[in-house]
DNA sequence: AAGTGGTCTAGACCACGCC
DNA sequence: GCGTGGTCTAGACCACTTG
């Protein structure tokens, strides 16, 4: 086998560097099923399966009769593709920054002990969300060697070994205290949109609790689906 | 055959009442998929799509090598999963209503003519979600032909053979204003959870702009990604 | 070792869009 | 009518988790 992965996983990467650059325009009619069967020498279960990866990616559109064709070329901030605020932010092509407020080691009573993270994240320099994380253990201890300054402390556990099996999103939307707006320079009861994730292994335990708030003037959540 | 619709289709909606009804308590294992072939007389492939979709509405979690178990028995109000108001409040056992406030046709100059409609959605009686939507025709007249006190307008429009082949949604939160706040029953300023939504037909074309404002306190968006 | 879900094959029929 | 994607079958092998 040369490439890795699954066969959907190939056809899917394939598919994706094709529309990327161009070799399959915004607006064009994508090879039938039958002919990517036929090119990848697979049958249809792969294509099927990555076609409606690259779907759910925002990046064609499907209609039962008709060939699929593509709607862009860059898939949306996905939600549902989950995606790290410094990943995200340099894949736009702007920077992203760290300023730590705060990390801690505590411990409840009668309770495991946590490690608390505050850092206010920065786009272009400029304080756009505010993350309270909080790892349990024996994650909590990785993070306490981790320089929360340099970069993700996703990107990090991950390359430590950390399984991010299933990520829970939940957004609402809450007014800045007076601490959020000190860290993100607006006014105190400004609207803010929270987002609290529960990251948990593949056994279903949860490691990490977050609280994260966007300014909604510097970011917003953008997602795609299909009826 | 009995009941209407796919096979897939057909074993989620079972899977899904029983998980509603208890039958299969939270945290517990599912039949395996094996065990569902021969319960509903079908093979791996619906059973694995109505799988899919569960787990895409959050309500069960599949892990290889392990049975599948329950996660929990409301579905997450669905952006992955697009889902109407009213189809999203009836799904968990609430009961959704409507109180219109305006439905006008305007021409802007120079401007092709449109439909508007604001309403206030509500939740067991309650207001939770203040509605703003614009159609284009040929879309907009099928509206005006509508009660939309008495439900869903998507599913109308459905109904009526319009296709909402993808839609758009943008994320934020905003502050209440006067409007909002009058209709809603809050206070002015207060943090508001806002989606503001595009859907497409088949060929791309834009027909309903709508911006929908969420009292955070009930309503809130949650989805679930994997890693 | 046994059972689970993940992937894949090769075939079939159906519903829909288009000519 | 023809080609498209949507659904379904019956079987197979693999990766993973658990006793």
């Amino acid at each position: 086998m040369r490439p890795p992965g699954t066969l959907h996983e190939r056809v899917a990467t394939q598919v994706r560097l094709r529309i990327r650059d161009g070799v399959y325009p915004v607006g064009a009619a994508l090879p039938s099923e039958s002919e990517m069967c036929a090119e990848f020498g697979v049958s249809r279960g792969p294509v099927r399966q990555a076609m409606a990866a690259l779907r759910a990616e925002g990046l064609v559109t499907i209609t039962q009769g008709r060939p699929a064709t593509v709607r862009g070329r860059t898939p949306a901030r996905g939600i549902a593709t989950f995606t790290p605020f410094t990943r995200w932010v340099e894949s736009t092509g702007r920077v992203a920054g760290n300023r730590t407020v705060e990390v801690a080691r505590r411990r409840s009573p009668g309770a495991e002990s946590v490690v608390e993270v505050v850092r206010v994240r920065l786009l272009d320099g400029v304080p756009a969300m505010l993350e309270r994380s909080t790892f349990t253990e024996p994650v909590g201890t990785l993070v306490l060697g981790f320089d929360t300054d340099s970069g993700s402390i996703t990107d990090f556990l991950i390359g430590a070994g950390v399984r991010f099996a299933t990520i829970e999103h939940q957004l609402d939307a809450v007014a800045a205290d007076p601490a959020d707006a000190g860290h993100l320079g607006i006014e105190p009861g400004a609207p803010l949109l929270r987002e609290r994730r529960v990251s948990r292994d593949e056994h279903g335990v949860a490691f990490e609790y977050a609280d994260d708030r966007y300014r909604p003037d510097l970011v917003t959540f953008t997602l795609t689906s299909s009826g």
